[in-house]
DNA sequence: TTGCTCCTCACGTCACGTGAGGTGGC
DNA sequence: TTGCTCCTCACGTCACGTGAGGTGGC
């Protein structure tokens, strides 16, 4: 059946100069073309791979990427389009972390305090436990950062671990300008992942916390946690990158079901070297606020309502650090613990 | 502090370029500008304002949308950054759902049989219910198509769905190209919306099926219902738009307390003339399918067990239809029901 | 013969990146 | 004085939409 460009452009629904410029890419050629006028004329077997597409502009697939999906023959062309719809969502989701967290700064911003000035006191350890020989875990306490990270045991872990907690550290000394401090987070979790990338194929989960002033930077990526103790409250303020907490968001799985999952440690994200997709934020600290970053290792050995009464009445981080550890091993744990406590304190 | 366009560019993580253009169009003009040599100053003041630009560049904010959100104080800007990032998702999600459309489609082509030759049976009826004496609920079954349509109470909702369900009924005798049976559908909601537009403030849902031969085209927004038993059992293939459901889906509720959740009608689409976000999908029908189209009347009155048994056996949609209806009745229902009961049958 | 459709330029849109070629400031 | 930085064009990118001005086909 053969078509002139308008009545095909209508059957397709795409537009004449659409076409024009398809056949000038050799992406959809005419069937024939008339020597003198120039006409195009296409045949209705064409319709169907006119309407695919168009359904790929729909979608806002760039026109070089829809010419190397209409090679591939029809069942590897739905697994192309799926891949490249799990990229769309993938960097709409980093953009919507974006955007929330500049709703909730502006919707914040004047509310900074005068208040007292405050100051910090902290406490690191590193645990190889009592079973395993090897620690792939890091942990990090200095006046501004505090870090804990977790290398996957398998590969180059304890190296990935070591050289993500080491990247951070130069925050420790850099000057961080008013209202920049979600740019260098961004770029010092960038920098990690770079120094995470030149180990031999280390992955590692990093969660850190970066002081400066009453604002107080959040990374966080993998299952390894942050937690806050506030008014005599534990609040968990990371969300753990795993597939059992996607499974819990979805409402595919109970509390009591991901406790007792067999891929309880399946991460969804962590760093590998190749782009980091870390969720970055800003809280405001108050005088009296004690944090707690741990490793998994501590996090499923030690119940939340112990990881909150040892808080809650521990003398200092120190302290706190040795009694969580020692509960860890008491349950024990077999894994490696990392664990970081720092408490904000008026001076 | 002055700085010149290179440090503030770095600052502000802006190309110098970039703050070219935004000094032309004023939405950043430079504090001072050397008349001799054109030479741009910032003051460190600027700097705030250039972040929040060069996040919402990031986010894909056009210019012109971030120039009205600079003119709004901090609070408001907020409100507006979350309005432009839920537009963006309501549209991300409608792109979704044609990528898993196509992904869908392109995986299943060729699988088409040839098949016996088949035909279909049908039935339809819109019942007042025994309580109320108006009718909100349309029903419609042709040898092409199949809808059920139920109007909100308030307002204009008989004429809303009889509106919508008359419009859908121009497909019974449209043309359609092979592999353009999307589009179709598309459109035909799409001028659904438009007649349901034209009543005084009415809205509706609409739930439709309409058979092309083993493709069988399914469009579906609001609480109405899809249901289909093949092989003796029966699938739920609408999911319903509504605050429930979403509740549900996100795990934040159990299927037992959104039984009784007092806004269990509270819809999150549907139609309402002012553009139409429908599900729209393609199945492909086995002789010996029968399929149920029903509104909340009847979903929420009758078990989805008493539901399998009657379509079970039933012996024509118009027997299957009067039991529906009856066992409704029994079980008290207060609302309209409209129901839809279609068969595939080897001719 | 009259519309309608087709053709090829060519410019506009959007928000820049990336030179080219020249000059100002320390 | 030597680099470095700044300036203004100007073109390229992406996938078209929208004319202008002219011609082909029934």
């Amino acid at each position: 059946m053969r078509m002139t460009i308008g009545a095909f452009a209508r059957a397709a629904r795409l537009s004449a100069k659409a076409l024009r410029l398809y056949d000038e890419l050799g992406l959809l050629r005419p069937a024939t073309v008339d020597e003198r006028s120039g006409y195009r004329y296409y045949d209705g077997s064409q319709l169907e791979r006119a309407r695919l597409i168009a359904w790929l502009r729909r979608l806002g697939m760039p026109l070089a990427r829809i010419t190397r999906i209409c090679e591939l023959p029809a069942g590897a062309s739905g697994a192309e389009i799926a891949a490249y719809w799990r990229e769309v969502t993938a960097e709409t989701e980093s953009r919507g972390r974006l955007a929330a967290f500049l709703v909730d700064y502006l919707s914040g911003r004047g509310h900074v305090m005068s208040g007292t000035p405050m100051g910090v006191r902290y406490a690191a350890r590193a645990d190889a436990g009592p079973v395993r020989t090897t620690n792939e875990d890091a942990a990090y306490a200095g006046g501004r950062l505090w870090a804990v990270a977790d290398g996957a045991r398998d590969g180059d872990g304890d190296r990935a671990s070591a050289a993500a907690v080491e990247a951070m550290r130069t925050l420790e000394t850099r000057e961080i300008a008013a209202g920049d401090l979600l740019n260098v987070l961004t770029e010092a979790v960038a920098d990690a992942d770079r120094a995470v990338g030149s180990t031999a194929g280390g992955v590692t989960t990093l969660t850190a916390l970066l002081w400066t002033g009453p604002e107080l930077g959040l990374v966080h990526i993998g299952d390894t946690r942050a937690y806050l103790l506030r008014d005599g409250e534990l609040h968990q303020i990371t969300h753990d990158h795993t597939q059992v907490q996607s499974l819990l968001d979805e409402g595919r799985l109970t509390p009591e079901e991901a406790e007792s999952h067999p891929d309880r440690a399946m991460l969804t994200r962590a760093l590998t070297g190749d782009g980091a997709a870390a969720d970055v934020s800003v809280l405001t600290a108050v005088a009296g606020d004690r944090y707690l970053l741990c490793s998994d290792g501590l996090s499923t050995a030690v119940s939340v309502a112990e990881l909150g009464t040892t808080l809650r009445h521990a003398a200092s981080p120190d302290a706190a650090v040795a009694e969580l550890i020692s509960l860890a091993h008491a349950a024990g744990a077999p894994d490696n613990i990392a664990c970081v406590v720092a408490d904000i304190v008026p001076v």
